[in-house]
Formats: C-alpha cells, sequence, structure tokens
DNA sequence: AACTAGATTTCCGGAATACGGAATGGCTTT
DNA sequence: AAAGCCATTCCGTATTCCGGAAATCTAGTT
C-alpha cells in the first residue's frame, strides 16, 4: 500500500504535502502517510536541504519557497483552468446551465472539478471545486473515461463497482464497453438520468500528445435538458473541448 | 556537486525537469543532472510509477499530469505573481517607470524576474521573465538580500565577490553591512548609479511566516531618477511590497 | 521554577536497495 | 536493409535506507 524506497516514498509525500494544509506537523504528516515518524522525518532532512520544505514558527513545517517556484514554473507554462475558464463563460452566457472543467488524475484514477461557472438558475447543483466526479457516472467521468487507455478503463471499472449516488449496479461491461465506444465516435459524452434528476453533456480535452487531461462538461437538473437544443449544446461543448485541447497542444510544441 | 541518495537525487531530477522542456530524453537529462544514464533511467522509472512523469510520443519523457495537478494545487493557495499584477500596474500608472516582481529562491541563492510591468517610456531596460537578479547590487536584488537570515547573506557575499555590469569589486564587507542595515529600517532599497545610468526602488515582500519570499520594485534610467518624487515612490513601492506580503500571509493561515 | 506530556530528533545494527559500468535490446534514420 | 543512437536491463558491490527505541527538546501546567 505505502510505497517503499527513498525516492518512491519522496514522490509520495510531496504529494501529500502539495495537498495538505500549508503548515503541518512531522508527526501529523507520518500519520497521513502511514508512515513511521523516524521514515519521515528522515525525508524531510531531504526536502529540507533542497528547499522544498521549510521549516515555520515554532516547530512545523510547510512547503518551501522551492516547491513554489517548481509550481510556478509549470503552471507559467499552461495552466489549464486559467484557459478553460473563458470557455466555460461562454458556454454559461450560451445556455444559462453550469459549466465544469475537471482534471484527471492518473496516478488516483480520479477525476476532480478544477473550475466551474455557475448557471444563473437557482435550481443547481453543489458542486465544488475540488469535488470528486466517479469516472463511470455522469457525462463528466464518462467523457474521460472512454479516452483512458483500455487498460486503465478495465482497471477504473473493477474499482468502482457500484453508482455513488443510485448505489445500483452499472451496466454490464459489454453495455459500458458500447457506451463509451459511442462517445468516442461522437466526441461528446451524454448523460439523462431522470431517476436522480441529472443530466449533462461534456468532451474530452487532450494534452499535447493526446493523453487525456479531462472534460469540459455543462450540467443541469434532467428536466430542463429538453428545454435545449440538445444538437447547439453537444456542438458547443465539443467545440469547447477541442479549443482548450489545442491551447494546450500549443502551449507544449 | 551533485546530489547523493535516491531521495535527494529525486527531488534534484524533479527541479530540473520543472524547468526544463516539455519533452526531454533520458540521456539529455543525465547529461543536465550530471549523473549516470542509468542512475537517471532507475529514478524515471520511480517517477513514472507515481505519474510524476510520464512517456510522450516516440520515445521521449514529459511531466507527468501528476505534476501538473500537484503544481495546479499549490498555485491555486496562493499565486504570487497573480497577485502582484495589479499592484504592478499600479505603480507603472503612478510613475510611468517599469515594475517588477522578483521572486527569491533560496536554493540557487538566486532571484528570478517572476512579472513584470513595461514603463510606456521607448526607453527602458530589456529586462524579461526569468531574467536573473544579482543579489548585491541593484535595488531589487538588495531588497531581499538585506532580510535574509544573517548565514545566508555571508554565504551569498562570498559566492558574488564582482559586479555582473561594472565588473568592479563590490564595497566592502563593512559598508555593504551597514547600506543593508540601513535599507532594513527604512524598508525600502534604493539604488543610483550613474555609472551604468541605472537606479531603482524596490520593497521586500514577505511570506505568511515573515520568509522572504522577494521583492517589488520599479526601475529606471537615472537620468529619469530624479524627476520622481522619490518619497513618494518609495512610500508606492513599499505600500505595493507591504500589500502583497499582507495578501501572501492571509491565504496561507 | 520545576514538572509533565507531547512531540521531534538522534542512534544503530541489520537488511534491502541504490549505484553505475557494461551488455543487450529497440527505435529511428540513412 | 543496415547502421547508429538511445533506452533498457543486468549484476556484484557498497552504500544507503529502514524503523524501533532512546534521548532531547518544546510548550504548557502545577
Amino acid at each position: 500500500m505505502v510505497p517503499k524506497g527513498a525516492a518512491d516514498r519522496l514522490a509520495y509525500l510531496l504529494k501529500l504535502i502539495a495537498s495538505g494544509p500549508p503548515r503541518f506537523a512531522l508527526g501529523e504528516l507520518a500519520l497521513r502517510a502511514d508512515l513511521p515518524v523516524s521514515s519521515v522525518h528522515r525525508l524531510l532532512q531531504v526536502m529540507l536541504r533542497s528547499g522544498l520544505v521549510e521549516r515555520g514558527a515554532g516547530q512545523s513545517y510547510r512547503p518551501g519557497r522551492e516547491l513554489h517556484r517548481l509550481a510556478s514554473q509549470l503552471v507559467a507554462r499552461f495552466d489549464l483552468g486559467r484557459s478553460a475558464r473563458p470557455l466555460l463563460q461562454d458556454l454559461v452566457e450560451q445556455f444559462h446551465e453550469t459549466a465544469v472543467l475537471c482534471v484527471y488524475s492518473p496516478a488516483q484514477r480520479r477525476a476532480i472539478i478544477s473550475e466551474m461557472v455557475h448557471t444563473p438558475h437557482p435550481l443547481r447543483f453543489a458542486v465544488e471545486r475540488g469535488g470528486e466526479i466517479s469516472l463511470p457516472w455522469g457525462s463528466l467521468g464518462r467523457a474521460v473515461l472512454a479516452f483512458l487507455p483500455p487498460g486503465e478503463i478495465e482497471a477504473v471499472m473493477r474499482e468502482n463497482s457500484t453508482g455513488p449516488l443510485t448505489g445500483r449496479a452499472r451496466s454490464t461491461r459489454k453495455e459500458m464497453e458500447a457506451e463509451l465506444a459511442a462517445i468516442r465516435v461522437e466526441g461528446v459524452a451524454r448523460y439523462y438520468d431522470p431517476a436522480i434528476d441529472i443530466a449533462g453533456v461534456s468532451g474530452p480535452v487532450f494534452g499535447a500528445e493526446r493523453e487525456i487531461l479531462g472534460c469540459i462538461g455543462v450540467t443541469m437538473p434532467s428536466k430542463r435538458y429538453q428545454l435545449h437544443l440538445e444538437d447547439d449544446l453537444a456542438l458547443a461543448v465539443r467545440g469547447a473541448a477541442r479549443r482548450l485541447s489545442e491551447m494546450a497542444a500549443i502551449s507544449h510544441s
């Protein structure tokens, strides 16, 4: 479960630190990491030496300036969230429904809501930045799932066997594969489930080498789904996703 | 010179990768890192496993999605460059001279230009994002240097013994210490050197725990320096730097 | 001020892993 | 089709890592 070997563990701890609080204690980190305190301590010494973490007031640690510098360098090259924002705003203006950007994390095999522009409608979903999206359900998840490498799809399907909202068993492997194939052909994932009053359309976003980065989607109560000219919506969503993919490709060339 | 031990080397390579090209080859990285190819290869396997790097087309490597995710998380919490931008713009509007944000990298003991808003004047310096600032010279460097821990100041002074532009030896250790003390008292660093036609005023920017993050400064040809009401300029620069420090502190609490 | 509870830091022997030169294997190019 | 280049694997050695336990340190309390 927990990584073994100094290098593996350093990478593991870095992720925990980046996603953790701005100040943390040794013991607390050891607990989150599920590692012996002395081992975490030794690795923190390494990170201190390289500036990736620093000491704070009292006896606390914090992400270091070198880590922030490293992050800035990467984000300066291309910031998916920032680039997506105007596209999301356009979608909301056009359809008056909530538009979101999801980013996919291959290591955790999870999709996370990264950016979001809300609909003006008072009835909307309580999605929030940082919220997790289940890959096998909903348009957002499936827009990503459909474009994962085959082996990864298998793994995701094994891990998530029941739905997060409905709790009911998912469709069979075969049905699902057919649905994903359809998504690959059309270039967007549609979802419509009156039972839980949710609907949406999402398009995949790719990186410079056509690896999947996430998706752009528009979600709404299923009641409002029919009101839209569905093909217009699908066209616009696919267009936005493709534009974003192009921007990612250009910035990495 | 090059780090030894798997964890140290992983941190070292991560920095090289983040600051390197968006696609790279094993051999190339090994060369930049000054490490044996087989050692770099082994460490890249570790990073692949954790998603920090990924394979690209052909046989190339690239920064992985996990690394971008990690970077986004950190930057989302607080983005110094983004927060500084409006402050820089205000300074330029007010004084019509180039305003810049420098960030300090403690590991390399260097300051780098991170954000910049140019003066409308046609005569201006060819400073660019990513350009290095020598710490012992100029207002930008000294605004940072003055607020480093004593041991670090010593180290910087030992490393840089001659100026980058003038090439002349720096003032004595004693003189320099007096100048830095004055900067600490006043809260801004002033620089005025007609010999190389450069002048500027800079203020230090601190993090949540008063560690120095960098500085905000306004630079100009020395000819134009007298035209400004110097105290107004110093006051405005110090104000901007303090505002930015407050923003950093708030976002990390 | 002295004490206590909690945390961090150091220590150390045993074991696992990192190390890197050299050989192999696989792309890409001429 | 062949050659050159680069990535990958192999393997014996030696170094580093590992983690429980002891020693220190810090902060809070009596």
